[in-house]
DNA sequence: TGTATCTACAACCATTTGGTTGTACGTTAC
DNA sequence: GTAACGTACAACCAAATGGTTGTAGATACA
């Protein structure tokens, strides 16, 4: 799945941030499985009601939830698209790695290459994956 | 791939806290690719190296990196594991996402059979993804 | 209408964060 | 041996963070 991921550096940061705090994270678990308000999400943790109204609020920002008006209510909702962003951010550095470890595997075959024979500048294509 | 994710609460925050910052993520981004000591690392950043030293600290503490010595130096190596724990931990949000879909699905089915016909308590088993 | 509920937001406070400079110490190189 | 380099760490500072209380505006309800 390929996720369009143009988001600034300030955005990322407001991502990740968003994610590091467990009261958070517990309050996007929660979104995501049943909608709620804010007051009933707040009967949930051992802090003020205007804590966990922040806690939204940052939460919205980096757009991990919506806020969506009901009466006089503010119904929570959780926003998987955003958890797949994070993923994919994610894959990009998975892929650095992974490209880092075949340059490494060429490398190594071309060394390999040059001990047993001589230059054969065809080296291996398909290079075996190393622990 | 299933990934061992014994972490704690404040480990978690730690490793999203990491990732929440430009800076880091760059440094894990080179990190990933070629190893390097800190202040090979500290080069590319317009700040101290007191300041990057303190960033790199902050990514080991998240498991995000690892330093080994070679001499003087300390050599930075990024830590494509912790990238894979962050992604399983993300997977764990969009699997309740997944399954409250399936909760309403399996609710909307058994309304539409109430609706059609009358009480039969065996509703479908297999809920079609909705949107 | 009046009252209770839900939310928004400001002001405040303690702690953490992200940066700085300075000093000290081990290692490398001349 | 001495100078230069790479690192560790402490002390300091401004700004951001995570919490609080208080006040005020909408909305629901008796």
């Amino acid at each position: 799945m390929v996720v369009d991921t143009s988001l600034s550096e300030a955005d990322v940061d407001r991502l990740f941030h968003a994610l590091a705090d467990s009261t958070r994270r517990d309050i996007v678990r929660r979104s995501l499985s049943v909608e709620a308000s804010i007051s009933e999400l707040a009967l949930a943790y051992d802090m003020s009601f205007a804590a966990v109204q922040k806690h939204v609020a940052v939460l919205e920002e980096a757009g991990l939830v919506t806020k969506h008006p009901r009466g006089r209510e503010r119904i929570v909702r959780g926003n998987a698209a955003a958890i797949g962003t994070a993923k994919a951010l994610l894959d990009k550095y998975e892929e650095i790695w992974r490209s880092r470890i075949d340059r490494l595997d060429a490398l190594l075959a071309q060394h390999t290459t040059e001990d047993t024979s001589c230059q054969s500048p065809q080296s291996r294509r398909t290079s075996p994956r190393s622990r």
